[in-house]
DNA sequence: TTGAAAGCGCTAACAT
DNA sequence: ATGTTAGCGCTTTCAA
């Protein structure tokens, strides 16, 4: 089913042009809606678009437009695999304990991971939705070792995206440093950890964190403890302050902690650990979802009653929050409208080579469902 | 830190080429690896790309290579949005319940709904791991309304990508048939319901439901129920008649089954259900893992025991399987092995205009966990 | 083995 | 308001 082509390739605006007997450059302003074009030639033109069957060339345009209208979804982690500054000894460690494939074992498993917490699908809606209507692109891509952080450098410097938006999983992350370092746009979800000049999105985690703490303590809660996050986590570790902080000034002095990595399996773990160490306790913050439920299927292996005999608190409310038994009672972090904030923050920043960085922090909320 | 560049803008091949004193064309060989380059010369030449900071501009490569090196990583579902093309009466369904705004509502929930079920991770993931050794990238787009789908064949057509890879979530998908229609590359994970000339791969899902139901009546269930997938997706129909059809075959003619819509949430709502009209039942078929998660959630809460009283059996092998108490038994489809042969169907065919539809079709398998 | 030169398809001055 | 023209940066014949 394909046109009356004169060439073997695509149409261009020529043969549009040709059709509709103007010029390229009518053409042009006519599908880029410039003004300063006759309405009848408008209609023509039209015509002759769809006769055609005319789509521009991307490469062509963003050639002399240097734009690429997409940006890159970036998830990073700091790397599994051996760090140096330009990536020295890095190599070193490549060799040994590799599959027949690059990428197998070390990607797959962290990809699978990124895609275990609901959080990621709620970044990629709020960043997609933004995006979309203003006929951007996400190219997805993955940054957990030294030479894939370079890929994403390269990538961008090819000019293939306009900006990175970068969701960091664990602190001391390079890929923040290697952005700027390289003039390249970027806004992060979430503060690094190393101060550097760069754009981000951010939840106010202590006030969260305080927010649970408070509510536990209204419901008569005395005997509390708390699953934190990882500590290396900016977040993790933003969240625990504020949790101890909140009940310090409330006469709590020692609040017993037991670190998870942010997995439901690791919050089982640390459940288990704290009712071996603590089995009177009536109350628990799990600084996620995702851990919270770990520890309700504990707590109900164990014969205690959610939220009768353990109140518990989560954090994010993620979908695991609603598919929990009992629902959970958690903070929200309103992800979706940090991940659009963040893509408005790369899209809307001033044409200049380097922009000034700018942060926005979101306040968390509380929402009370049946588990505390 | 930006380097002596005599121009504002980046390097270019005509920078790298005065810097090592040679022409554009052997720069750019010595960058393609293209051979017939002097050794001593080709030393010279990175020796200027690095001084200069070269990288090369894809716009500009695109342009002449005629490909992006890029693919759509599309997740379609049919539309709830008005039909237009193939699907007229879709439009009927349509009118009803739409939002203000084009992909609001709809497309929110939407890519909500699909980063929810592990299972997308996993196709990701096999997607992934394949194209990143291939300097290919993925571009993440959502095609749920009739405007979504739209976009995603004129992208294509503008040579933004080099081809769509189709994750369909419902039948009478109208985009399998747009892209075939409009001439355009692409694979899709699952057969498409409509009969149409387009690569693919897929599960035997039958054969997955077999496995379950021998399963269950090795196990010495006689009284089983099924909860199946949405019964006008192709995947959750064959699941349905295989394991009914398994079970005719021993002499269990009449099988109870509840639909579900592959979450959690219709999980419990189903098993609620047959529990209500069958509370004697001592073996249930979840046609996923969330589903079977819901019915093993809501068949504690009746005081049944997961599998002494009543043994669940899943589909996927996805993380929920793991993540549900008791673990799942269920049926493993190797979605990461089945994403990354979707992904060499299309890099691999040949560059002719159109080559004739493959497909492929893998072999599930049991996996025998608590639950069943 | 290397260089010169012709475009790829488009936008944006500039000229009319 | 429309047309002419000069590139954007790269690959790739074709000559040398």
């Amino acid at each position: 089913m394909t046109d009356d082509r004169r060439s073997a390739g695509a149409p261009t605006l020529e043969d549009v042009a040709r059709a509709a007997g103007v010029s390229r450059a009518t053409v042009s302003r006519v599908i880029n809606g410039v003004r300063n074009v006759d309405p009848a030639i408008q209609e023509v033109v039209r015509q002759a678009v769809s006769v055609t069957g005319y789509a521009p060339n991307r490469a062509a345009r963003s050639l002399v437009t240097r734009r690429a209208d997409a940006v890159a979804l970036v998830v990073s982690g700091a790397g599994v695999e051996a760090e140096a500054g330009v990536g020295a000894e890095a190599a070193a460690r490549s060799g040994a304990g590799g599959g027949p494939r690059a990428t197998a074992g070390g990607g797959g498993s962290f990809t699978a991971q990124v895609f275990a917490d609901p959080f990621f699908g709620r970044v990629v809606t709020g960043v997609v939705d933004y995006l979309r209507p203003r006929g951007v692109h996400p190219v997805l891509m993955f940054a957990e070792t030294s030479r894939a952080r370079d890929e994403v450098v390269a990538y961008l410097r090819q000019g293939s995206a306009d900006g990175a938006l970068v969701v960091s999983t664990h602190a001391e992350d390079p890929l923040p440093g290697l952005l700027t370092e390289a003039g390249l746009a970027a806004v992060l979800f979430a503060r690094p950890a190393r101060p550097v000049p760069i754009s981000y999105v951010d939840l106010a985690h202590q006030d969260g964190a305080r927010l649970a703490a408070e509510h536990l303590l209204a419901r008569g809660c005395r005997r509390l403890a708390t699953i934190s996050g990882p500590l290396d986590v900016p977040a993790g570790r933003a969240r625990l302050t504020g949790f101890r902080d909140t009940l310090a000034r409330q006469g709590h002095a020692y609040i017993p902690v037991a670190e998870g990595r942010f997995t439901q399996e690791s919050g089982e773990v640390a459940m288990e650990r704290l009712l071996v160490e603590h089995p009177d306790l009536d109350g628990v913050f799990a600084a996620n979802d995702l851990m919270a439920t770990g520890a309700c299927h504990v707590l109900r292996e164990h014969g205690r009653r959610v939220p009768e005999d353990v109140a518990v608190v989560g954090f994010d409310d993620s979908s695991a929050a609603l598919a929990c038994r009992p629902p959970l009672t958690t903070v929200r972090q309103p992800v979706e409208a940090m991940a659009a904030e963040m893509a408005r923050l790369l899209l809307d920043r001033p044409p200049g080579p380097s922009s000034p960085a700018t942060s926005v922090i979101f306040e968390p909320e509380l929402v009370v469902r049946a588990s505390a």
